[in-house]
DNA sequence: CTTGACAGCGAACATTCGTTCGGTATAATC
DNA sequence: GATTATACCGAACGAATGTTCGCTGTCAAG
């Protein structure tokens, strides 16, 4: 941590490492006296010099109010995310029945996934749920057999995009969609498969995709 | 968020809404008075007795610690992701100089990317970077043209796997990579490229993509 | 050796913060 | 109307927390 533009001692540094593992085990900064027990600093006024000096240094920061107003500087912060309700599992190759989750769903899912809002924008957390795409139908739309898909559930309908579309009030199924007349033409990415076509009235589109992540 | 296990009153709703506003935007939890203040209670021992009954429903939950203890259930804490740093942009067409990082390099990144932990496992956060992925070479491997790439800096090798690789000491690019004798195949995962051989004492497998993630 | 600068120490202080408790209002019950 | 229960208020208390300040030790310059 140390650079040549802010040098700091092995103590500060320690420090330093101290509030972090703190923040990141207790989800709130430390005291000073947190911090004095921490890293055994034998003075209550060091630890003030001390962070003092990593302040300078430009390695924390403090808030405006009193208590346990330290930070971290780069620490991730809870406002960074959006707790995303992953609601289940989309298969792209048939049909099967995923509701677009209610509101009352969406808060009393017990999986979430925690997305980085830069990924996502300015998009309410309200608007959004994630799925786990199942099957081979979107390998050309870089969609894999166990992607995480996050789905946002309001948006302007663009054509060809990839939505998440509720047949016959039953069946929803991941795939990119084109508006042809009155129907939608829905097409599997894979070369290996053909599109298929519904009829508007029964077909809705409950959620469009925002976002892919895959662990590999 | 009022559910039929755990009624509460409205008075207790804005005060779960506020606590969780005052944590995405302060980075900490409110003291009791802050709530006062944000939620006009007329009396102190009003917000000490609402927030029995919240903890009771089970929406929040207190630290140990004295001050600023409250947390609400659900709400992304900082320990919950790692902060990797975001180290340039990698070729996969071409080859490109995108060395791999060192310890300095990493902590003195500009550009931090918040990753799910859940994503990454236990790895530990020096052990991680990101790349932008540029070009179509990767396309079926699931990786396309702007991807962001998190690299794993140490691994195992596994035959087959997706490598950063610094050819000749000085151009880096994102391959499929097979070791064949004493020389590395490197695949581009596109139909229209072909794959290429380099002496092993010549390439250096610098990471290994240990996750995708896409923004649409 | 003396002096001065400075880091470090520990106690004391002022503020913040959670808790408690007696009193008051409101409303339902008898 | 009297009684009881409940919700509510506000003040006060004690524990916590950040801040300050005088004292001590160390070490180098004079």
């Amino acid at each position: 941590m140390r650079t040549k533009d802010n040098p700091i001692t092995d103590t500060q540094e320690h420090m330093l490492a101290f509030i972090e593992d703190y923040i990141l085990t207790n989800s709130r900064p430390p005291t000073f006296r947190d911090i004095q027990r921490g890293v055994k600093i034998s003075s209550l006024s060091m630890v003030s010099h001390h962070l003092d000096a990593l302040q300078e240094a430009k390695h924390i920061e403090f808030s405006e109010g009193s208590s346990r107003g330290v930070w971290v500087k780069g620490l991730p912060k809870p406002g960074d995310f959006v707790r995303v309700p992953m609601v289940g599992v989309i298969t792209c190759d048939g049909e099967h029945g995923v509701p677009t989750p209610d509101a009352d769903a969406l808060r009393s899912a017990d999986d979430w996934i925690p997305v980085a809002r830069s990924l996502v924008g300015n998009i309410k957390p309200e608007e959004l749920y994630a799925l786990k795409a199942s099957g081979e139908s979107m390998v050309d739309a870089m969609i894999n057999d166990g992607d995480l898909v996050i789905m946002r559930k309001s948006f302007e309908y663009k054509d060809g995009g990839l939505y998440a579309v509720l047949i016959n009030g039953k069946d929803t199924t991941l795939k990119r969609v084109f508006k042809e007349g009155k129907r939608f033409k829905l097409k599997p990415e894979n070369p290996s498969m053909l599109p298929f076509y519904v009829d508007a009235k029964n077909a809705q589109l409950q959620g469009r995709v925002v976002c892919v992540v895959r662990a590999m």
